[in-house]
DNA sequence: GACAAGAGAGAACGATCCGTCTCATCCTCG
DNA sequence: CGAGGATGAGACGGATCGTTCTCTCTTGTC
């Protein structure tokens, strides 16, 4: 069995992965992740040495899967400004599936706050990454103050990512929609 | 001792708030309110049958304190536009306060996603009654779709915060101010 | 066909956690 | 002064948690 070895990983991955995402990092055991995943214990703990190693492993896979979705649809785009919509629909596609509980990504940063822990430090490296493709993207665009602009459009973002997970409505999304609008719509030159 | 009742429940209330807010409600144990607060076990638990119970009195709590501290410094304010401002600038202060750790609030939706708990429904009864205070200073102020620019505004007054825990910045803090600014300006007719 | 390596099943450990209980002490009120 | 009630200190139980370990079985490789 060499093959499986990537494979079993990637299966308690995923299913880590909808646990932890669905009821909270600290509400599920590793118990619970063994049993739903089907998977001897030492299994897991051969691929992952702690629950740390494996929640931080979650959140790194789940933002690799993030940018390559939004590189999917933004490759299709024709502007940058084509582009900063992308990542807000797909972000609003998001927001209105079943089951959606906010960004990954903020959840870890509020279940836990030690800055020092691995996961924290893998979520706030994702969030300035994201930060600094804005910035590329308004730059591009002709943005006068990009780095301004990008991290207001990331208040945006997550705000209503936030509010739509809080209060389970997908209004916010809409919201969120138009505010990224009327904020690029004042700082950016207008086209042609 | 028959003062001390209420007094002894208010210090372990003040206690575990801030145990709470700072490291997360998942990772405190009543132990450790128990002997933080200097308090004997039973006491805590004369007062609070449950951890349930004692987190949802610290959101209460909180929320009632904030309340509190919003209706003294927006009673300064000559128009509903300088209360909706006096809130946006409560936070901006709370945001660059040391040992920021964001909205308790919104926090508490993070660790317990399950609708049905009783700290759940205590922070979304609390967002919809910040939501709704804001729509009617809207409405007095000559909003057309108070309602919409309402949630805008807490998209913007959440996502700041959020960011601001995050990121261990206060930069979203003018960020935040800014954009309502630009979204209220949008909505307002012009004052006199 | 033999062997090493990985998988499954599960026992077991120490730690922690929430909550109950006992008991001696101290304050307050009658 | 005496009684009642709240407090502090802490033992205790059952549950869960993260982690290590053993033991057997399967499977792919030589």
């Amino acid at each position: 069995m060499r093959r499986p070895a990537e494979e079993t990983r990637r299966h308690i991955l995923d299913v880590a992965g909808d646990l932890f995402y669905s009821r909270g990092v600290r509400a599920v055991g590793m118990d619970l992740v063994i049993g739903t995943a089907g998977v001897a214990n030492a299994t897991l703990y051969r691929q992952f040495a702690n629950k740390d190693e494996l929640v931080t492993a979650y959140l790194v896979s789940r933002n690799e899967h993030w940018w390559q979705r939004l590189r999917e649809t933004a490759a299709a785009a024709p502007s940058p400004r084509a582009r900063i919509k992308a990542l807000f629909d797909l972000t609003r596609q998001d927001m209105a599936s079943p089951g959606y509980r906010g960004c990954a990504t903020l959840n870890i940063t509020s279940e836990f706050p030690d800055a020092d822990h691995p996961a924290h430090a893998a979520a706030v490296a994702h969030k300035n990454e994201v930060q600094t493709w804005l910035s590329e993207q308004l730059r591009e665009a002709g943005d006068a103050n990009p780095d301004d602009t990008a991290g207001k459009l990331l208040i945006i973002l997550d705000g209503a990512q936030v509010l739509a997970a809080a209060m389970a409505t997908d209004t916010p999304g809409d919201h969120m929609i138009q505010l990224a609008e009327q904020l690029l719509d004042t700082r950016l030159p207008a086209p042609l």
